[in-house]
DNA sequence: GACCAGATTCTAGCACCGCTAGACAATCGA
DNA sequence: TCGATTGTCTAGCGGTGCTAGAATCTGGTC
């Protein structure tokens, strides 16, 4: 059977390839430059290729989208390990968000701008998602002030730090005053 | 010069015909559906004449836009005129504002999701737009508490909004407990 | 080693997109 | 009534996501 397994971790290196590529491409030309035509050329295959892997271009930016969830909830945790004091923690954490969507703007958008075909909040929403979400939440539980439900304090910090977040890449809010406004949103919004 | 002034009302007319044409199309199909040649067809004329009026579909996307932002500071400004004290005054606005972007999609996608050609939070900013700002500025000043700027504070408190709202349209959040977060935004945010 | 069956990959094409050149028709001033 | 100008249209360019069906390559069997 070793002849069969090794056909299926070429295919799977080769879907590993193709979500790597698109993930590559659109951070260094943007998502309206992922056409499935560049992708196929850069993968050095047809286009059928890609459907053979993925139902279409939305599933693969579902792809690179889960890949970028995983990699934000352990930058996400690092940051705040790092930390001491819960003001500190925070602080981090809304940096290291920031940070994270700063650098990976194509990985953000695929997350949390696109239809990458994903359940967000749901039963069955995938397993990166829901690790993210609960990355947040293990911060800023320790914040959320007596009375307020931790997951709904989570929603509402997550909500003004994606705000930010993509106000600030659209061009809407100068970025000058980042740091200021995130230190507004903490000592306002965490009861230390 | 009756005539010239005739045929120039006549073109304004169109122009307004196109933006609202395509404002509705959106509303009712979402942007994806807006192409050129369905624009063209609904106002019954052919493709060119888009192009006579607008550089592009970039430039009608971005004519909604300030339409929108146009409506979006009158229902914002009459919302807070009709409530009492600090407190109502600005969870009126938060309300007004998820209200806009709940029942107007479109036309909010437009103004902040979507890539309209128009420059923001700068001096060449289109009037609109600065109004509208305006509108968040003229409510929030009297919540930002001491020793904070009026505009930082309006920034801040208008990225958490925008957060709520796309990351609940966009399905990212379950859209229950809307109320509870916009209470909890005021709540912690406002110095009231 | 030759052959066949099945899996794999490619070529070529569909319908659609934003946008525009150049032909055509309608209108105006002389 | 004629010529010029203005307005509008038809037709087409190069691109998109996606797919049917041809071609090729591979592995197992005689």
């Amino acid at each position: 059977m070793s002849l069969q397994e090794r056909k299926q971790r070429e295919r799977a290196d080769r879907a590993r390839l193709i979500v790597a590529t698109a993930r590559e491409l659109a951070e260094q030309q943007g998502w309206e430059a992922v056409t499935t035509r560049r992708l196929a050329e850069r993968i050095e295959y047809s286009q059928p290729v890609l459907y053979s892997h993925f139902r279409g271009k939305r599933e693969i930016i579902g792809a690179v989208a889960l890949e970028g969830a995983a990699e934000m909830a352990a930058v996400l945790r690092a940051a705040t390990a790092a930390a001491d004091g819960p003001r500190a923690r925070v602080v981090a954490l809304a940096r290291a968000y920031l940070d994270f969507a700063e650098h990976n703007p194509a990985v953000y958008d695929a997350m949390f701008q696109l239809d990458g075909g994903l359940a967000f909040a749901r039963e069955d929403t995938p397993a990166p998602l829901k690790d993210a979400f609960a990355a947040l939440l293990e911060s800023l539980a320790e914040v959320a002030g007596e009375g307020v439900h931790p997951a709904l304090f989570t929603e509402t910090f997550w909500a003004a730090l994606h705000g930010l977040a993509t106000l600030t890449r659209a061009g809407r809010l100068p970025p000058e005053h980042t740091g200021p406004r995130v230190e507004l949103l903490v000592d306002r919004l965490a009861v230390l």
